[in-house]
RNA sequence: GGCCCCAUCGUCUAGCGGCCUAGGACACCGCCCUUUCAAGGCGGCGGCGCGGGUUCGAAUCCCGUUGGGGCUACCA
């Protein structure tokens, strides 16, 4: 089995492009085939090298290693199609000269005007075949005329059907389905050729790609055959079409939804396993009640059966709500490793680590004593920032914020910030314990307070925020130094 | 307009003729736990689009209908 992933290098990866590199990936690792990364860039106007950076970078963060392509190699290679023009220039010229394809003189607005006299008529729009049959004096007519020619597939007059694999029998009628461009009229070959010829010439087996491309299945096939007929192929893969990823609005989920765009995903902190996880839910389920899974029980179980055929909204909610769960799942160490990009992106760790290392020694043990604080409170990496930020900002930046200022630090606060000072001053062991037992003697014995109340307002004196990781483990943390210096400085503030 | 695909809670789905009084997950709403927020526990809300068949029996099969979506390029 040899199965592909074919994308486009246009703008920014997006998810439904990466659900079906893992739908690709998965089948082909269940039966031990052939991973194929094949880069389909034959419209120079819209790929951008920056892109077919972005998808190599995509892959490799989710896991989707490949076996044959770009940067990995094969024996059927190249795999970008901007390095084959060569490749698709003889194919054409055979398919040509085979009688499977025709030169077409047919100028734009002659088109435009089949197409609609069969609107008008209530017929399918589509090519009319004027070319099909030219005689020799009317091509020459054509060329001295000037006009250029595109190179156009000729279409059996016959019924087309396939076994879909996740949708079973399809069927188009011939007059439908209508002769169609190979090669512009520059010469360069259009994706109508080079994807079926590469899939051809790379020995692809099964193809599964979105719904999107079922209409052109139909045209794919006959071109497949004329492969096999001149010996360049061997067989028609096997087709199979998988449900649409939706946006809001029950529209395709566009490139214009900012949750479609996989940078989204990278900028807020979302693990591989996560990601993975959810987007293999988007059309695909393991048939029990089992949502959560890792890559490798995916793969174990995605046979292709259970492939849905319903279009699947994408739900960024469910999405955060497997990651977090992967989150949680994840080693301590582990977590905090992965979260040292973010936490130096935010300027919040020294970054001169002499060996190159973003934290130094006593930031990376700050940070491992802090995961048990945050791991679970955590959705996305980018959420620890603002739980951890009042550990690691220096002291001249760390700031209350306004808003918890002025509703929690009032000068009703002040006799409690000043008996938590006294109280922690005091302490000859600075441990969550030590802090826990000083706090509640002095605060809701001695003033008489409630918890909520009398903590709140130590709360935000020093973390900054009402919502904070568990208070006195920060206190811990923060230390006995800085920790009554900002109770202090609170307690001003309120009078 | 034409062609094609699709149709179970708000969302993703399980279900492939009797196990369904339709199961799970996310979301939402309560309650418990609790120093905040989470996490966790318990409970609740909520669905087979409609109409015909087939059958002893239909969410499951067939037909129609309605509704959604996609395609309809010298884009991919």
């Amino acid at each position: 089995m040899r199965v592909r992933f074919p994308p486009s290098p246009t703008g920014d990866p997006h998810v439904g492009m990466v659900r079906s590199a893992l739908f690709n990936y998965a089948f082909a690792r269940h039966y031990g085939g052939t991973y194929v990364f094949r880069i389909e860039d034959t419209d120079a106007a819209r790929n951008t090298e920056q892109s077919y950076h972005a998808l190599i970078h995509t892959l490799r963060w989710m896991g989707l290693e490949w076996d044959e392509g770009p940067e990995a190699g094969g024996d059927y290679g190249p795999y970008r199609q901007s390095e084959r023009g060569g490749i698709y220039a003889d194919i054409a010229a055979r398919l040509k000269a085979a009688g499977h394809a025709y030169d077409c003189y047919c100028t734009a607005e002659e088109l435009e005007a089949g197409r609609e006299r069969a609107r008008a008529q209530k017929r399918t729009p589509g090519y009319e075949g004027t070319c099909r049959d030219l005689t020799p004096e009317q091509v020459a007519a054509h060329q001295a005329a000037g006009r250029s020619s595109v190179l156009r597939f000729r279409m059996p007059e016959r019924q087309l059907n396939w076994n879909d694999l996740v949708r079973g029998e399809i069927t188009f009628a011939p007059e439908n389905v209508f002769d169609y461009v190979l090669v512009r009229a520059d010469g360069s070959p259009l994706y109508t050729l080079v994807n079926p010829v590469d899939d051809a010439l790379m020995r692809i087996t099964h193809v599964l790609r979105g719904e999107d491309l079922l209409s052109s299945t139909p045209r794919q096939i006959p071109l497949h055959e004329a492969l096999i007929e001149l010996g360049l192929s061997e067989r028609v893969p096997q087709f199979g079409h998988l449900p649409y990823v939706m946006g809001e609005g029950n529209k395709k989920l566009s490139k214009r939804d900012p949750e479609a765009s996989f940078s989204y995903y990278l900028k807020r902190g979302f693990l591989p396993e996560g990601l993975l996880n959810y987007l293999a839910l988007l059309g695909w389920s393991m048939g029990d009640d089992r949502e959560l899974f890792t890559k490798q029980e995916m793969v174990a179980a995605f046979d292709g059966a259970r492939i849905s055929v319903n279009p699947a909204r994408f739900d960024l909610k469910k999405c955060e709500a497997i990651n977090a769960v992967h989150l949680r799942r994840l080693d301590p160490v582990d977590l905090a490793k992965r979260l040292l990009p973010f936490l130096a992106d935010a300027g919040l760790l020294s970054g001169d680590a002499p060996d190159g290392h973003l934290a130094n020694d006593a930031e990376w043990r700050l940070l491992l004593a802090t995961i048990p604080l945050i791991q679970e409170r955590m959705v996305v990496l980018s959420d620890a920032l603002g739980m951890v930020g009042f550990l690691f900002a220096e002291e001249a930046r760390f700031q209350v914020d306004p808003d918890d200022a002025a509703k929690v630090l009032t000068p009703e606060a002040k006799p409690v910030l000043e008996a938590a000072v006294a109280a922690l001053a005091a302490l000859t062991e600075w441990t969550t314990a030590s802090i826990d037992e000083a706090l509640r003697a002095a605060l809701i014995e001695g003033l008489g307070l409630k918890p909520k109340a009398a903590f709140t307002a130590i709360r935000v004196a020093a973390t900054g925020r009402r919502v904070s990781p568990p208070l006195f483990e920060s206190l811990e943390l923060l230390g006995r130094e800085r920790t009554l210096a900002r109770l202090r400085a609170a307690a001003e503030t309120t009078a």
